[in-house]
DNA sequence: TTATATTTGTGATATAGGTCACAAATTCAT
DNA sequence: ATGAATTTGTGACCTATATCACAAATATAA
């Protein structure tokens, strides 16, 4: 299925910056597909020939541990992935698996290089989001260890609802066991943090809904330990 | 101090992509300085409009987690520092010291996003490095997770010979609590294993100079847990 | 070199959070 | 809707590693 990137309403900020001309180019190259939860959208190891733009829903970035699959971050959009596969060799360096619903754009990657080469504010923008990567991946670093689990939940909580669905109420996209692989926790113990938190009417929770009864002990929790 | 950068016998791959031209207005615009071990390259909140690159030594990047501040990683030359600074706003986003003697060039960061503007080659190398670097956390996170204790310094000795001075034989540039930040663990922790290390006939260590013994159980402890 | 500060080694003890096991609740596919 | 598969809740128990507390060894500065 072809994309008309022009007409496209989730642009990223670095597509803003392209000409007329370079958005038709992009679009020429553009493949827009519809994904589900636990669709794969890019798998480590594999061969790639395309940058993906996710434009819609969410997605886990993971990659494979000494022991086991490990979840590195959480993706929203509008976010570019696999990019070190467009600069590295062509091998997939990560794993990209959809967790909620998503839109996703397969764009060819000599088309994407040729870009960034003639539109020095096209890569302008896309520099800034692997810095804003690193950078957050810096920050996690720093909170995965420092805290304990309750500090580390409450922030997952909060991350959400203020990062990624803006409401106080919302689904959670993964299970426990994904929460306890991002967060360094086991599954046992985000099972028992989360019922503490329900106990002490912190949060309302049924199921996989979640609703933040009690922000600030969340925030007191979260620069607490 | 003003650096020639045209006869620098250390330049980057990207700065290899550089025209004469282009290398004339970079060594304008740059300011070779000599650091001790100690000395601060970067400080996290500081106003900055320099991009540093580390020409030679070893430095290390510690941001301010929630109760301490926290190692996130080692950096070698060649390798291009505060880029997060020139592409968001103009603030230190980390802190960055030197941990081993080092030369360092300060380069103004308007000329520095210049070439960048100018030459997609230079620019790609730069992608590229950003890349590398999401990658190395990517790594580091789940090894960080996964494995324990004895497992991480295996890891981290491998790491100090094998990339870092390509020598069996050298002198840890940190203390045993900065590796204990690193590597997630207590000050007590790594010194334990470290001695255990060394009564089992592993390495050969005697004050901060280590000297590895047996490469082989050492790639097996890092793949054991 | 000498004094001072920092780093390291090691035993004793404490604990956060892991692991196991199984029942209950949810979610998913047909 | 219905049965199967997955996810969640929770008690009992375990363990890797943190903490504490010093003494010994090294590194640093005057």
């Amino acid at each position: 299925m072809k994309n008309e990137c022009e007409f496209c309403s989730f642009k990223s900020k670095a597509a803003l910056m392209l000409s007329d001309g370079e958005i038709g180019r992009l679009s020429d190259n553009c493949a827009l597909v519809k994904l589900n939860k636990g669709d794969t959208v890019i798998k480590q190891g594999a061969f790639s020939t395309n940058v993906v733009y996710l434009r819609s829903g969410l997605a886990k970035i993971h990659i494979s541990g000494p022991y086991y699959e490990q979840i590195v971050r959480i993706v929203k959009p509008p976010s570019y992935l696999a990019l070190p596969t467009t600069f590295g060799d062509k091998i997939n360096q990560y794993s990209v698996t959809v967790i909620e619903k998503a839109e996703v754009c397969f764009i060819d990657m000599i088309i994407f290089r040729y870009l960034l080469s003639i539109n020095p504010s096209f890569s302008y923008e896309i520099m800034i989001e692997l810095c804003r990567n690193e950078l957050e991946v810096f920050y996690r670093c720093a909170n995965r260890t420092q805290k304990q689990i309750r500090g580390k939940i409450a922030d997952l909580l909060l991350e959400m609802s203020d990062q990624i669905y803006h409401s106080s109420l919302f689904s959670l996209p993964v299970s426990q066991s994904e929460i306890g692989n991002l967060i360094d926790a086991s599954r046992e113990s985000v099972s028992r943090v989360l019922t503490e938190f329900n106990k002490e009417g912190i949060i309302n929770m049924k199921g996989k809904r979640i609703e933040i009864e009690n922000r600030n002990t969340l925030l007191l929790i979260s620069s607490n330990g």
